[in-house]
RNA sequence: GCGCCCAUAGCUCAACUGGAUAGAGCAAUUGCCUUCUAAGCAAUAGGUUUCAGGUUCGAGUCCUGAUGGGCGUACCA
């Protein structure tokens, strides 16, 4: 439709006696009076044309031809807009098309062809997920299935380091754990970690082993917590219904070389010196204050450095475009890594990076700080035990990435039921609901209706719900695009509201089979549009409730 | 100090590339369950979009400055 109405106006512009016209915009207003596509193009035109917009509008739409089967009105209104207006006969061809694609509905295919890789979760193993690592998964997941809805083909991947400081600090713990466990008075190393979780995996090494292990060093004592903890995040995701295509370990980027290559590609092009014994990155050719370092005195890399091969590795295995989810701490490190890609002779526009503000948490009325190690944290499966999968994933959706989150734990547990996901998940139930009943009335709805079939469909609530229902695809292209999922949220929220105007204007039990029949037919792709939307969002479409 | 993000109804947040009358949900007040699920609907109230300038036909949105908050600015990850 967008394309036709370009057309119309390209062709009603080539009559104007101006030698480059601005570029024509087309929107689709909030009002329901100003139609249902509009354009500010005459306003645009009256500068260079030093005349009146509505009059420029009136002569556009003097060479105009109506076509009465797609459009039902061309108006001009406000201070110059143009607005059409659709005919009933598009809207019923668009439904039309609506019941032919079924689950695919929805789906575009602007990212045909493309491989995308998207990294997210990535939190070391050190403790179980917390609501903090949500906001990351849920967000990172949804925006992968986004992106595969406009045809890209996605990988998921996780990427950890199991070889720093913290799984150090955490083998310790668990190894002064275990001793406590024996009966030792020994004191939790310094900074250790002090979760129940520490507690339960040394009792585990004792069910299994007893003393044998006291001679143990810390690595064992790592390497049996390291397992447990994956096993637990491993098992969270699959509860929120997250699946990773792959786990990336940082250990290899220094067993196969990257790193090597990438510190030795640096310095080859003048980027890297050395300094108090330590190797400097200089950050300042790429306009920040001071240099950073990649190599410290200890001869051990900071964390630049494997990020930057991580993301080389990335781009060498061929990906159109990298996505990176990450928290507003991380937020520095990602200049220097694109710098040196760059450096390196990459692509680094093929990184795409969606940084999300924190969450902070809010317990009886006072916000609190979480740390894994201090284990004042609430954990993920916490959450899901109180409120379940599809109100979690909800909650960390419903908002923009990009402002912070706060999350009352008290508000999300008593408020399961006030939740808006619930308002949708009902919206689909009801309609289920009705096309049971309906179908022991009046028998099954035709699969495929001709435009005959859908003509009773001329209530003001059923024209507002099917023109809200055809801009799935955009809603979902538009979510993809910007990567953000909460306005996908903010689409299916208008199609509850419409569909529940016409639920209370146009009942569908005790009127005329064909009228009826008509309806069963409208409500059918409704719970369709919900449905694929909410299966976008990873949340469930109950048929009932 | 410097860099990034944010500031919209009492609270939590929306508002597509600058568009027409700034919208939802909680909380408040009122009305609606012999009729397809009341986890719902209808209505009322609530706003100088933090402040001061600027850009233009038009600004919550863009620019400059101020104020207030979050995060970063480590040879921590």
């Amino acid at each position: 439709m967008n394309s036709y109405i370009y057309d119309l106006l390209q062709k009603a512009l080539s009559g104007l006696d101006i030698s480059e016209p601005p570029e024509i915009q087309l929107e689709s207003p909030k009002v329901a009076e100003h139609g249902d596509i509009s354009t500010n193009i005459a306003m645009l035109l009256a500068k260079p044309l030093r005349q009146n917009p509505r009059a420029i509008a009136q002569q556009l739409l003097d060479t105009m031809p109506l076509d009465p089967q797609v459009l039902e009105a061309i108006e001009i209104a406000g201070p110059g807009f143009i607005n059409f207006r659709f005919a009933k006969e598009y809207v019923y061809q668009q439904l039309r098309a609506i019941i032919e694609e079924g689950s695919d509905f929805g789906k575009t295919a602007s990212r045909k062809g493309q491989r995308i890789q998207i990294e997210f979760v990535s939190a070391n193993p050190t403790g179980p997920l917390t609501v903090g690592h949500g906001r990351n998964a849920v967000l990172g997941d949804t925006i992968a299935r986004l992106l595969e809805w406009t045809g890209a083909s996605v990988d998921r991947e996780y990427y950890f380091n199991d070889a720093g400081r913290q799984m150090r600090v955490l083998g310790q713990s668990v190894q002064a754990r275990y001793q406590q466990l024996l009966g030792q008075s020994i004191e939790l190393p310094e900074g250790g970690y002090e979760g129940a979780y520490i507690i339960d995996i040394a009792q585990g090494i004792v069910d299994q082993y007893g003393k044998e292990w006291e001679e143990k060093d810390w690595e064992a004592f790592k390497k049996v917590a390291q397992e447990a903890i994956f096993a637990d995040i491993s098992q969270t995701l699959e509860r929120m219904n997250i699946h990773m295509d792959s786990f990336f370990n940082e250990f290899d980027l220094y067993e196969n070389g990257d790193i090597e290559k990438v510190l030795a590609a640096l310095k080859e092009k003048g980027l890297v010196y050395e300094a108090d014994g330590a190797t400097w990155f200089k950050t300042t050719e790429f306009g920040k204050e001071k240099d950073t370092v990649l190599v410290k005195s200890t001869g051990e890399p900071t964390y630049r450095l494997p990020d930057i091969a991580y993301h080389a590795n990335k781009l060498d295995r061929g990906y159109d475009e990298c996505v990176d989810v990450f928290g507003a701490d991380h937020i520095a490190t990602y200049p220097d890594v694109l710098s040196a890609l760059q450096a390196l002779g990459y692509d680094e526009q093929r990184i795409r990076v969606i940084v999300y503000q924190f969450v902070t948490l809010v317990k009886d009325g006072q916000p609190f700080k979480m740390s894994t190690r201090k284990a004042n944290f609430v954990t993920l499966d916490e959450l899901m035990d109180e409120v379940g999968s599809d109100v979690t994933r909800f909650f960390f959706l419903m908002r923009s990435s990009n402002t912070h989150l706060e999350f009352d734990i008290g508000q999300a547990k008593e408020a399961g039921e006030k939740n808006p996901v619930f308002y949708l998940q009902y919206a689909h139930a009801r309609i289920h609901s009705i096309l049971r009943k309906a179908e022991e009335e009046y028998g099954a709805a035709p699969e495929s209706p001709t435009l005959e079939q859908l003509k009773p469909l001329v209530h003001p609530s059923e024209l507002t719900l099917m023109k809200t229902l055809f801009k799935l695809p955009k809603a979902i292209a538009g979510a993809a695009d910007a990567n953000e999922p909460h306005r996908l949220i903010n689409y299916l929220n208008d199609v509850a509201t419409d569909f529940t105007s016409f639920y209370h204007d146009c009942r569908i039990m005790g009127v005329e089979q064909e009228c009826a029949q008509a309806r069963v037919l409208l409500a059918r792709q409704t719970a369709r549009v919900l449905s694929n939307g909410l299966g976008i969002l990873g949340i469930h479409a109950p048929e009932q409730m």
